[in-house]
DNA sequence: TATAACATCCGCTAAATTACGCATAGTCTC
DNA sequence: GAGACTATGCGTAATTTAGCGGATGTTATA
């Protein structure tokens, strides 16, 4: 192939158009050793070849254990076109499931809150119970919930 | 898996996870007996991943008897439990519409396409198990996309 | 029963390690 | 020469271990 970009570039194409995968893990040092380059390089390929504007995501984590993540958004349209019944808990279940593994921020958790918010057409009902009250109530109990290891 | 943070981590959400759980008591030294690792990297897991800011509370107590209770906060957003059905295609318009009028961002608009693919996924699905269990399985342990080298 | 001695067990901090981000500068191609 | 590509080196975030100190509970001794 002829340089180096490309053949990165079309590694993480390769790996992300395996089974449909919706997103591929690498590890800089791992990937640049294989590929006998620069640590740096996997860093310019992705920034400049997986940016949002091509419909790519791309989250990383420092020190051990670090990676960096490249997520392929899919096209909104003319896939899965059906009316999607899901249960609402479920849904902010999920985001704050998101929200939890690092992978939106506060802000954006929000904004699918809000998302789901306008989409159930519900009015702002209710007003929040303090959190502070919820939760203490439920310090009170102490040993109900001890981890099984 | 390989990043001993990441094991504490799943661990204790896994638990909050199982039966909706509230808290989650755990002690220090027997946990981190069981996964073979120092003591304090429990309570670096904790107090790095388990903050307020996140919607958790932790509680301790030294000496004997001691232990760490980490309390999930019950979100104050979105309390309707009602299913939700939603045409797909609206939902992505929304975002469309949201994000040509500035009001979020593009990588919040490719973050909420995402979201919908992963809501879409189980839109068949009849059984209980649901969307946050599935996302735990595919996004909790970053090993699963892992690029094979 | 008082209390001293002992055992349990978490908090804190320092130091080392791992691994990605960024700035920079050189090189190649058109 | 411009812009894309490539490597180097340092910065620093994130993780990991080790050790000491202090809080808390239990037991022995008089």
């Amino acid at each position: 192939m002829r340089n180096l970009a490309d053949v990165i570039e079309n590694f993480i194409i390769g790996e992300l158009f395996t089974e449909n995968a919706k997103f591929v893990l690498v590890q800089r040092n791992e990937l640049a050793e294989q590929l006998e380059c620069a640590p740096s390089q996997i860093s310019y390929v992705v920034s400049t070849r997986f940016t949002p504007d091509r419909g790519f995501l791309v989250e990383s984590k420092r020190g051990a254990g670090g990676f960096i993540r490249i997520i392929k958004m899919q096209t909104a349209v003319g896939k899965n076109t059906g009316a999607l019944t899901v249960n609402n808990m479920d849904a902010r279940q999920t985001i704050e499931y998101l929200f939890l593994k690092h992978l939106i921020t506060t802000r954006e958790a929000v904004l699918m809150h809000y998302g789901l918010d306008l989409l159930g057409e519900h009015a702002s009902e209710k007003d929040k119970q303090s959190i502070v009250q919820e939760s203490y109530k439920r310090i009170s109990s102490p040993n109900d919930r001890k981890a099984k290891l």
